[in-house]
DNA sequence: ACGATATGCAAGCGATTGCTTGCGTGTCAA
DNA sequence: TTGACACGCAAGCAATCGCTTGCATATCGT
C-alpha cells in the first residue's frame, strides 16, 4: 500500500496514469510520443520505462507482452482502499472547522 | 493537489492521518506520545513537528491555536478530487485484466 | 542473415527528503 | 519574576529520487 503513495508522488507519474485513462493500452513509445505533444513533457525514453516501472509496482499499471510490443493497462483497484482508510471513517465526526470545535485539555 | 501526493507518500504522515481519525484535535506533544504508544513509532518531536508542517501545506491537516497549544485536525476534502480522476472515468472501459484485453498495433 | 525497432539493465549524478541537533520564542503557573 | 512547558526556526547530513548515459537483449520485416 505504501508503494501507491509513492508512485502517485511524483506528477509524470500521475500524468501517465491520465494518459492510460484517455487511452487504454498503449505502449512505452505511444506513451512517450502523447505525453510529449498532449502534455509538454518531453521526458526521456528510459525516464518514462523507469516510472512505468515503479506504476507496476505498486499495482496501479498492469502490462501484457505481445512480441517486442508491451501493451500498458490501467488498474483502479488499489486506489479503493485509499479512500476507505480515511475519508469514510471520519465523515460523521465534528465540524470540519477548527475555529467552532473544541476539545478538553491535554 | 501534488502537494497533497506528497504528503501521504510517507508512512509516519499517513500514520499521524490515521492518529486523527481516531481522535481528532491533538496537540503535537499528544500525538507524538500516542505514536509510540500505539504504533511503536519513536520519532522526535521536530520531527513529527515537520511532519504536521507537510499535512498542513496538503491542506489535510488544519490547526487551531489557544495559547501555548496548538490543536491539530484532519481535513479530507483534499482526497475527494483524488478519487474522482481516475477511479470514476476509467471504470466503464473495457475488462481489467489485460491477458483478455486486445488494442491495434501502433 | 541483416538492419531497424521496442524494450531492458545498470552505473552515475544533482536535487530532494526525512531526520537530527541546537537554539529561540511565546505562554502559563507558582 | 522565575522556571517549566509547548512549540518554532534553521543548519547540517545520510538516504532516496528522478534522470541521464551507455550498452545489451529480443523481436520483426525484408
Amino acid at each position: 500500500m505504501a508503494d501507491v503513495f509513492k508512485a502517485l508522488a511524483d506528477p509524470t507519474r500521475r500524468t501517465i496514469l491520465d494518459e492510460l485513462t484517455d487511452r487504454n493500452g498503449q505502449t512505452l513509445f505511444e506513451i512517450c510520443a502523447r505525453l510529449s505533444m498532449k502534455h509538454n513533457l518531453n521526458s526521456s525514453r528510459q525516464a518514462i520505462s523507469q516510472h512505468l516501472d515503479v506504476l507496476e509496482s505498486a499495482q496501479l499499471v498492469q502490462t501484457r507482452r505481445e512480441g517486442r510490443y508491451k501493451y500498458h493497462y490501467i488498474n483502479t483497484k488499489p486506489l479503493e482502499p485509499v479512500i476507505e482508510r480515511w475519508l469514510r471513517p471520519a465523515e460523521p465526526e465534528e465540524p470540519s472547522d477548527p475555529a467552532t470545535a473544541r476539545e478538553e485539555e491535554p
